[in-house]
DNA sequence: GTAAGAATATGAGATATCTCTTATTATGAG
DNA sequence: CTCATAATAAGAGATATCTCATATTCTTAC
């Protein structure tokens, strides 16, 4: 992890004005944080110091179960906020968040900000959105994850993920966000591969017959 | 379905003042709704004209697969919003909320309000509260739901609804929530009625070994 | 380069959960 | 009171998914 400073901080906040996003001067106690792929931007179970927003990146949201299981509950992207249930609430179990790619994200310590922020109509009003999707996609998740199998649910994660027609996401990590075993779900890759859906090349996979995917994934859409 | 009119509604807006909820005057163009067990206060995929505030009653959010699974994705109490999707968001899928017991609401009508809610930090930083809880819950039952069998997540139910040791909850209510079918419920249930963590009386179902089930249910949470 | 750890792969057997079917027992409307 | 419907109940067989064990590649740090 690498904190900004002088210049090169100066230069990054320029080039990534969120002034837009509060109605006061936001910059004086502003950091410049930068994760690298695979760091821990917050450690499960420790409350963090900052609310984040990112700029650059891509991250994951994690809990451990006691039974040991992991859940990777949500991926977090660009124009997110990262710490926000912290800001509102004293008491609350942190999930650890991991970045997926190298991410760089501004940080406003809490102390500084806290108050302030929770008097920013404008501030609030975005977060206020921000939340309500987060809350209807966890209720999309949840609801879609107890009525469908993996069969329904990976074929929309594949369109969902697949990079100009290319699966290739790592499995742990699908394993972990689709909340199946890695057993289970190399079976229905390889049944979307025997019934031609996908192309197996190297470690990735081609898709292959897009509409059986596609009618595959409509029927857990709510529209 | 009743709307209060002249002296009840004028009384029962006094009894139940929510101006600490504002920071304007809201009871102009404010409604008062009575809804009876059963009725719908909004049904799914149909855009609601107002936002609900629940003063009085208990209601279920539910939406409907297309593989015809139904859904109980939540159950909404006292003091808290109904339609505040729908106030934030111009697309948004409806889902369907029922009354579980009578239900009163404070009805605010959109047309009316939307703009000066959506400026309004007292309600702006109250409804962020509501929301990120209610995200946080929805993440907890999705990654519960995958992490855990029927077993625990029952158990952990049970302890929440118990009135005075006695469970008994509708089967198809829970199975909707807990998703699950109706035979496994069963199975499960009679499971802890032959292991005595239950006795069963008549219909309803009595906690034998509250500790059995403790332990059960205590493996889920993250604290 | 090599060794250790990560990621991929696959078999075999167990179990959690579902679907379909058929009864029996409440409950509410007329 | 009575019929229709909702709710409870349980058997039997199917399937979605899990656990455990074992191999085979890749990566990556040293």
């Amino acid at each position: 992890m690498e904190i900004y400073k002088g210049e090169k901080k100066r230069k990054f906040i320029e080039e990534n004005a969120i002034g837009h996003l509060f109605s006061f001067p936001i910059e004086e106690y502003m950091e410049v944080h930068e994760y690298r792929r695979d760091d821990w931007i917050i450690q499960e179970g420790m409350r963090p110091n900052y609310l984040f927003y990112v700029i650059e990146g891509k991250a994951k949201i994690y809990i451990t179960h006691q039974n040991g299981k992991v859940s990777l509950i949500n991926f977090i992207n660009e124009s997110e906020y990262i710490g926000e249930m912290e800001l509102l609430h004293d008491v609350y179990y942190t999930k650890g968040i991991q970045a997926t790619t190298k991410t760089i994200c501004f940080a406003l310590p809490i102390t500084h900000y806290r108050k302030k922020l929770l008097e920013d109509t404008k501030f609030l009003r975005e977060l206020t959105k921000f939340l309500s999707l987060k809350a209807t996609n966890m209720a999309a998740k949840y609801s879609q994850s107890l009525a469908f199998p993996l069969e329904n649910r990976l074929a929309d994660f594949i369109l969902q993920t697949a990079d100009r027609g290319v699966y290739k996401e790592k499995h742990v990590t699908v394993c972990d966000y689709l909340g199946v075993s890695y057993r289970h779900l190399l079976y229905i890759l390889n049944q979307f591969c025997e019934k031609r859906y996908l192309l197996k090349v190297g470690r990735n996979y081609e898709i292959y017959q897009y509409d059986a995917l596609h009618s595959l994934a409509k029927v857990i859409e709510n529209k």
